[in-house]
DNA sequence: CGTGTAAGGAATTCTGACACG
DNA sequence: CGTGTAAGGAATTCTGACACG
């Protein structure tokens, strides 16, 4: 689907301009399962336009005090909505494909 | 229009992985005036995924033999190209508009 | 002209750990 | 728990230059 946007090729440093998030910050967050960069040959962390923008949402969760095993829980709740709209859609579909075979 | 596309936030070295064209080759076509990447604060370069497929596009253009200067200068007329293009839709919009008026 | 390479320095990234709370 | 920081090493990037052709 979104080519760009979920490719991994953006190095730590530059996250940490674009988000304000120390590497501290960036790093301890995927220890938590919230995040997962890819890394180069040689360990290079790299992330994606995603990755940033979930580190965003992250940041916001954080700055209401909301743990990091929260806001992982809140994030896989939100995959499972989509997971579940996904479904529903697709069934949607397949019931009026079936009509149309009537 | 394209917010990830054009943001420059990959460095060399990434661009090297993904073009497979050496550093060297990356900086000299800089300094030859085909890409213009942006820079950190401390200089490192920083590329678009829109320069790496101008960079795709250069490694063609030169094993067939063209010479940066001349491969500029194709971009150069690519771009006045649709400069032309994007002129006449908007020239036709207009027509229509005004008919309408009419 | 286009590209490789060795050179030297500066900046980046990585990991594991201590600190505070 | 979440984050800062100093530590030491490894890998990256930068520039200007010499080389070949």
């Amino acid at each position: 689907m979104s080519s760009y946007k979920d490719k991994k090729v953006i190095t730590i440093g530059i996250v940490n301009e674009i988000t304000g998030l120390s590497c501290r910050m960036i790093r301890y967050y995927e220890s938590r399962g919230l995040i997962f960069p890819e890394r180069t040959e040689r360990g290079t962390r790299k992330y994606s336009f995603s990755d940033i923008e979930l580190l965003m949402e992250i940041a916001n969760k954080r700055e209401e005090g909301i743990q990091t095993y929260e806001i992982k829980k809140e994030l896989q709740n939100e995959n499972k909505d989509r997971e579940v709209r996904d479904h529903m859609i697709r069934g949607q579909l397949n019931a009026q494909f079936n009509l149309k075979k009537l």
